[in-house]
DNA sequence: AATCTTTGCAACCGCAAGACA
DNA sequence: ATGTCTTGCGGTTGCAAAGAT
């Protein structure tokens, strides 16, 4: 028994969204907050599948989306971010307040990719179709991606829970490591009095928080064999419950997240908020991109 | 001006993984 | 323990607009 579509393609609009589609889909949202997407079409009156509406909520109708326009310190960052961490492009966008995943793997495919790639890259190539142009160019023209000296790997290791001691925990809201809990669940704040129901976790975050030895050609072996934590799906794995998210980190988010205290530079809410109606904070470009400058003499 | 080619971007697809029953 | 649901991610596709011929 395989498992249900995630909703049933006749008779649903596809493509393009009209401006009354996104004014349904918007107001719904208001209303009823996100979530629920496979439902939502039919209780908002959309004649869409679920998975389109999330998609077209997350990457266009968003009040805090930033939209075009991506400035040299955007790009600049983007770039720096894809050397450290290749194509995560959702890591990449959360740390480009109000830039969704897809607009920078679109701007990265069609802009800094070409750029990037292009200098190694000559005339004999700018005729290529678009097939070639389209994931299959690599193999297609011998052209291999670029090798990502430093890029980090993440393991797909996933952390459901994890267990800070008392005293750490308390360490690490005092260096503002832990996220501003301002949701209703009972679950949800570790300042409670209560600690019962807990802040589990389950792995050491002085492990975690041990800047790593980057991903090379070099140490790919060994890295291969290393348990990694993969940064960004902690998120998801605390946005069910709580908007904000605690940094159970990746190594490369542990890095990040290191230097940028190590720093002071560290941005108070790294994550876009969950909450569409609740602006970001402002991530403070500069401040990164110094930060970013400072990972190159990581890697070499 | 017409036609062909290329480009950019929104949207779609399949998959993976945690949550949940 | 198992199967299904939900959500999120990254790769790919389709199409309109822009540019070239």
């Amino acid at each position: 028994m395989g498992r249900r579509p995630c909703c049933a393609k006749e008779g649903l609009n596809r493509g393009a969204w009209s401006a009354r589609e996104d004014k349904i889909l918007t107001n719904y949202i208001k209303i009823h907050g996100e979530g629920k997407w496979r439902d939502l079409p039919q209780r908002a009156g959309l004649k869409r599948c679920g998975k389109s509406c999330r998609l077209r909520w997350l990457n266009y109708l968003r009040p805090d989306i930033k939209r075009g326009n991506i400035s040299m310190e955007e790009e600049e960052l983007i770039i720096r971010l894809h050397k450290l961490l290749g194509n995560r492009w959702s890591l990449i966008a959360g740390r480009l307040p109000g830039r969704t995943d897809n607009e920078i793997k679109n701007y990265w495919n069609t802009n800094l990719g070409k750029r990037v790639h292009g200098d190694k890259i000559h005339d004999s190539n700018k005729q290529c179709s678009k097939l070639e142009r389209k994931g299959s160019m690599e193999s297609n023209t011998g052209i291999k991606p670029e090798t990502h000296p430093a890029v980090i790997r993440t393991k797909a290791v996933r952390c459901t829970k994890v267990i800070i001691p008392w005293q750490l925990d308390n360490q690490m809201a005092n260096k503002n490591l832990l996220p501003v809990w301002d949701c209703d669940s009972p679950c949800c704040s570790p300042q409670q009095e209560d600690n019962s129901c807990g802040f589990l976790k389950d792995f050491d975050i002085n492990e975690l928080l041990i800047s790593g030895v980057l991903y090379s050609d070099q140490d790919k072996e060994i890295n291969e064999c290393e348990i990694l934590v993969d940064g960004d799906v902690q998120s998801k794995n605390m946005s069910s419950s709580c908007p904000e998210h605690f940094p159970l980190l990746s190594r490369d988010e542990a890095k990040l997240e290191d230097s940028m205290d190590e720093a002071a530079i560290r941005p108070q809410n790294w994550r876009a908020s969950t909450d569409p109606f609740q602006p970001n904070d402002a991530l403070d470009l500069t401040t990164l991109a110094s930060f970013l400058n400072s990972e190159d003499e990581w890697i070499s």
